[in-house]
DNA sequence: GTAGGGTTAG
């Protein structure tokens, strides 16, 4: 799926290279592009060659380009070496004059790794050097960052001067955040249509509707304009505590006040309406979608698929599955698992394997282990547990690794047989990847039903695990 | 080069 990525990289660095052999006057933004995509393919590995490189070559890296692998650390959960880099900076610009030197988006970046790894405390202590050695004012993105901080981790002790008195007024996370939000508003920089966004999030997220709708008003009244993210929270928040006519007015008020709500604020509350058994609901805000010129996506789709197929109309749910292959849409592997599902529950088991070819030869979806265990544990309950497990063949030829689920089927599957021979069992069991009780419940009991002491006590051992029996 | 958005769910 990268191929093309892969390649047009590699081409790039070869480039690059043959005119850093060449001494070509470069200077780094080439390399930042290159830095990019390596970041976007995670490979830091690759990132680090490169920037080795430009050293060498005596290519001075900007901020920026020490921007881009800081993120990436951080973003690939490796926060201390990211640190690392920042303070390196600080380092070389003493040691020789012609370093670069840290500016407020390294620092934000920073500051976001570490609060989005929970590292809150070491966020905030990261604006003292900030705002002290370096005289870099903490900026709106500083802010949101923290913010968004507060309110997504537990509980958090600030011991820092400068938030003694958000601590006095604040409990709880939310609390602390929107007083941090209000403190720091007025003498530093203003929050934006994020912050809000953020703070309306996580009021959603804990019900508390009037905090969120208060803030709302706040931020129109700020000359904040609202956007799509502030629009989905909201719709989100309101169907997910069942209030869909609030979820709905979020939805008219926002466009009545000029607002585009875009295709995931229909979505959710389109998948909010199904939820609620409110389907022809759902369809006039399919419609609505479409009056304003969106059109519905594999998501709506999907989400009526799933509706459909959870009250049992099958028949309409591969219809809307016909219909959005008939408008251009393509059917992931989610449509194809609620399908799935739901052939089975009714029963028709040939129709699940016909959905199932059809997955990877018309939709070129490979089947994963989802899709395989839908089928697994609707054949072994039907008793066909030979075709189980030549699925499970199949499974072993595509790579696709079989889970608890699978081998708990099938177990379950064996033992109603009376199939449970040593040698299929064992090969099975040394296969099972993380053997659990309920898995391994169903061989235990049955080696100490047929007086396999022996077996069962290799068994246990083996497998690690716990019997009353043996 | 930095910040905010849970469609579904075996």
């Amino acid at each position: 799926m990268n191929t093309t990525l892969l390649v047009s990289s590699d081409q790039a660095w070869n480039v690059l290279h043959e005119l850093v052999r060449l001494r070509a006057p470069l200077e780094a933004p080439p390399f930042n592009a290159l830095l990019t995509e390596l970041g976007r393919r995670g490979d830091v590995n690759g990132m680090t060659t490169v920037l080795a490189e430009m050293k060498e070559s005596d290519i001075m890296p900007e901020v920026g380009t020490l921007v881009i692998l800081v993120n990436q650390l951080c973003k690939l959960g490796r926060v201390d070496e990211a640190m690392e880099v920042l303070d390196k900076i600080g380092e070389e610009s003493e040691s020789d004059g012609l370093s670069i030197e840290a500016d407020v988006v390294i620092y934000n970046t920073m500051v976001d790794g570490l609060c989005k790894a929970g590292r809150l405390e070491e966020g905030l202590h990261l604006m003292e050097p900030m705002k002290s050695t370096k005289s870099l004012a903490p900026n709106t993105v500083t802010y949101n960052c923290l913010v968004d901080g507060f309110s997504k981790v537990g509980e958090i002790e600030i011991g820092k001067e400068l938030f003694d008195q958000m601590m006095k007024k604040g409990h709880g996370r939310i609390n602390s955040a929107i007083v941090f939000f209000n403190d720091s508003r007025g003498k530093g920089p203003k929050g934006n249509t994020a912050t809000y966004a953020t703070l309306i999030a996580a009021l959603c997220d804990v019900d508390d509707f009037p905090k969120a709708v208060d803030l709302f008003d706040q931020m129109l009244r700020s000359g904040c304009s609202a956007d799509a993210t502030v629009c989905y929270s909201l719709i989100y928040g309101f169907c997910k505590a069942g209030r869909m006519g609030d979820a709905n007015d979020v939805l008219s008020q926002f466009k009545q006040a000029g607002f585009l709500p875009d295709i995931k604020c229909y979505n959710a509350l389109v998948n909010g309406l199904c939820k609620k058994n409110m389907v022809d609901k759902a369809y006039e805000i399919i419609k609505e979608m479409e009056e304003v010129g969106m059109k519905p996506d594999s998501v709506t789709c999907n989400t009526l698929i799933a509706y459909f197929c959870r009250s049992g109309d099958l028949a309409l749910a591969l219809r809307v599955m016909k219909r959005m292959i008939k408008d251009g849409l393509v059917p992931t592997t989610d449509t194809y698992r609620s399908l799935l599902h739901a052939c089975c529950l009714n029963g028709k088991t040939k129709g699940a394997m016909k959905l199932f070819t059809d997955m990877s030869s018309i939709s070129m979806i490979p089947p994963n282990t989802i899709t395989y265990n839908i089928l697994i544990e609707s054949l072994c309950k039907n008793k066909e547990v030979k075709v189980a497990l030549s699925l499970m063949e199949d499974m072993k030829a595509n790579r696709v690794k079989p889970d608890t689920t699978t081998y708990n089927a099938l177990f379950k599957g064996l033992k109603e047989k009376n199939m449970l021979e040593d040698g299929l069992m064992d090969s099975k069991i040394r296969h099972a990847c993380h053997p659990d009780s309920i898995t391994m419940q169903i061989p235990t009991e049955w080696l100490s039903a047929v007086g396999e002491l022996e077996k069962l006590k290799s068994f246990v051992q083996r497998n690690k695990v716990s019997t009353s029996i043996a």
